[in-house]
RNA sequence: GGCCCGUUCGUCUAUCGGUUAGGACGCCAGGUUUUCAACCUGGAAAGACGAGUUCGAUUCUCGUACGGGCUGCCA
């Protein structure tokens, strides 16, 4: 095994969906583990049982696998681990890194409140920190780490650069709670330590926490990982992002008729940037990304944004990649599984449709004319047009298309002709054309429809608008 | 309250002391056109504020303001 291997890992607690911006520190550290031949796994942080739910674990696994951002080896619990953490607690005890302490949380609550209320610091100072073992009492404790007062502890961000933290801002944090179980701020090193993590990429809320984590690395004599602290994603409004701002779960983003590999372009520019690099592929994310490129600033979450480039990648992609795609989202949405002749048509209209759509319910709108059967129902716009000078032209235009060629040249001298015959041009046939084949106003070609569609198929639908 | 972090066009961002402060999305105008979209051309649009260091600050330092985070026997 290479000792300079990259390792990863993305640690989700379970008490929701895939959170958009979870989802984003995911991407960054499948980005920085697979850009380097290194391993990115996947921790379940499940020690709070009272708020962790197996539906839980089962949602991010399932908006991962969305993602696409694969994972090595097992998902592993972090609760599975807790034997191992207390292990780990009971070492430090033994070292005097740790003590019991047994105040209650009553006790510790009141003294809060009163620290609180005369404007004081609430950082409790355990009494049990220096007591002789002979005066601990029969009761239940909880095993704090001893940090020390004096000095300060440096934190070393790859991101934030050296932040420092004076110790005495630091309290004697919990690392095994009354009952023997232990907290996340122990498990999270113990578990990183384990699983050989060489950096770890998470949000900033844990930049402040990763202090007195690093006493427990202390403590233990263990290497501390590159840590890098990325800012959070704000919703539109520049604040917290929260339900009010709608889409949260990588879900609903799959819902809401994205393709993968949009969301991780748009995700992985989200406070990350590769000089003016704005539309790329996963192999130039990967080939890209570092750690140097993160911003320090919150980014706010842009739909406009996401829906261009969205639509730049249903561009790029293969024509089967985007039908996949859509099949995908389809399924997702509830709707009808495609009948092998419509995928057929769609595939053959893929060109036209990928490339003025940018995100899937568009394109299912533009591929009406392909998706909705005989008879077609047509909205007002579409019914206006149908007007009966309109319809005495579709009726005239039938016959002519009977025995043609069906190639564009020959479609566009026939409808030039007829509309030529009238005295007026072909933007005037156009309109009542749409309204037969698709039943809409706005729709793709009139050309590219009549080629996917066919002759008979053509010719059946004008004649069921020109009566 | 204490501590920590952040602040460049509306938004995402580039800039490693010297630039007409660049790009992208969006927006506005024009063009193309067979509708919508797409596409092409052009345009408006930014260094939070105040000091300091320096020949020279968006860039370095300090303060203020604003925003965020932590301050849990949550993660």
């Amino acid at each position: 095994m290479n000792s300079d291997q990259v390792v990863t890992r993305f640690a989700p607690s379970p008490t929701g969906y895939l959170h958009i911006g979870g989802a984003r520190t995911a991407l960054f550290n499948w980005l920085f583990a697979r850009g380097r031949g290194g391993k990115f796994l996947l921790r379940i942080e499940d020690t709070d049982r009272a708020r962790s739910t197996p539906e839980a674990t089962a949602a991010i696994l399932k908006g991962m696998d969305w993602l696409g951002l694969d994972h090595d080896g097992e998902v592993i619990s972090q609760f599975d681990r807790a034997d191992r953490h207390a292990e780990v607690a009971h070492e430090m005890l033994a070292s005097g890194h740790a003590y019991k302490c047994f105040a209650t949380q009553d006790e510790i609550q009141a003294f809060r409140d009163a620290a609180k209320a005369e404007g004081k610091s609430t950082l409790y100072r355990s009494p049990w920190r220096d007591a002789a073992a002979d005066t601990h009492p029969d009761a239940p404790y909880v095993v704090r780490l001893k940090a020390p007062r004096e000095g300060a502890t440096v934190i070393k961000d790859a991101v934030q650069g050296d932040v420092t933290i004076r110790n005495d801002q630091l309290d004697d944090m919990i690392c095994l709670r009354s009952d023997g179980t232990p907290t996340y701020m122990l498990a999270v090193v113990v578990d990183d330590h384990d699983m050989g993590v060489t950096h770890a990429i998470r949000g900033d809320d844990h930049l402040n926490n990763a202090a007195r984590q690093m006493l427990v690395y202390q403590a233990m004599g263990w290497d501390i990982p590159v840590w890098a602290h990325i800012p959070l994603i704000h919703g539109a409004d520049g604040k917290k992002l929260s339900k009010r701002h709608g889409a949260l779960g990588v879900e609903e983003y799959q819902a809401l008729g994205y393709p993968a590999q949009a969301m991780r372009n748009y995700l992985a520019r989200l406070g990350w940037s590769h000089g003016d690099d704005e539309f790329f592929s996963d192999a130039q994310a990967l080939e890209w990304f570092d750690l140097k490129g993160i911003g320090k600033s919150p980014a706010r979450f842009d739909f406009k944004k996401l829906d261009n480039l969205s639509g730049q990648h249903l561009s790029a992609m293969e024509d089967e990649a985007v039908l996949a795609a859509y099949e995908a989202f389809r399924s997702v949405t509830g709707e009808d599984m495609l009948h092998p002749q419509k995928r057929d048509l769609l595939l053959k209209a893929m060109p036209v449709l990928k490339t003025s759509a940018k995100t899937f319910p568009q394109l299912t709108e533009k591929a009406r004319f392909i998706l909705a059967d005989r008879p077609l129902e047509r909205d007002e716009k579409a019914q206006g047009a149908l007007d009966e000078v309109s319809r005495s032209i579709l009726k005239e235009l039938t016959p002519q298309l009977q025995n043609v060629s069906w190639d564009r040249n020959t479609l566009e001298t026939v409808l030039n002709d007829l509309a030529e015959a009238h005295g007026t041009k072909f933007g005037k046939l156009a309109a009542p054309l749409r309204a037969a084949l698709a039943g809409r106003a706005a729709t793709p070609s009139v050309f590219d429809m009549m080629l996917v569609l066919g002759p008979d198929e053509t010719i059946a639908r004008l004649k069921d608008a020109a009566t």
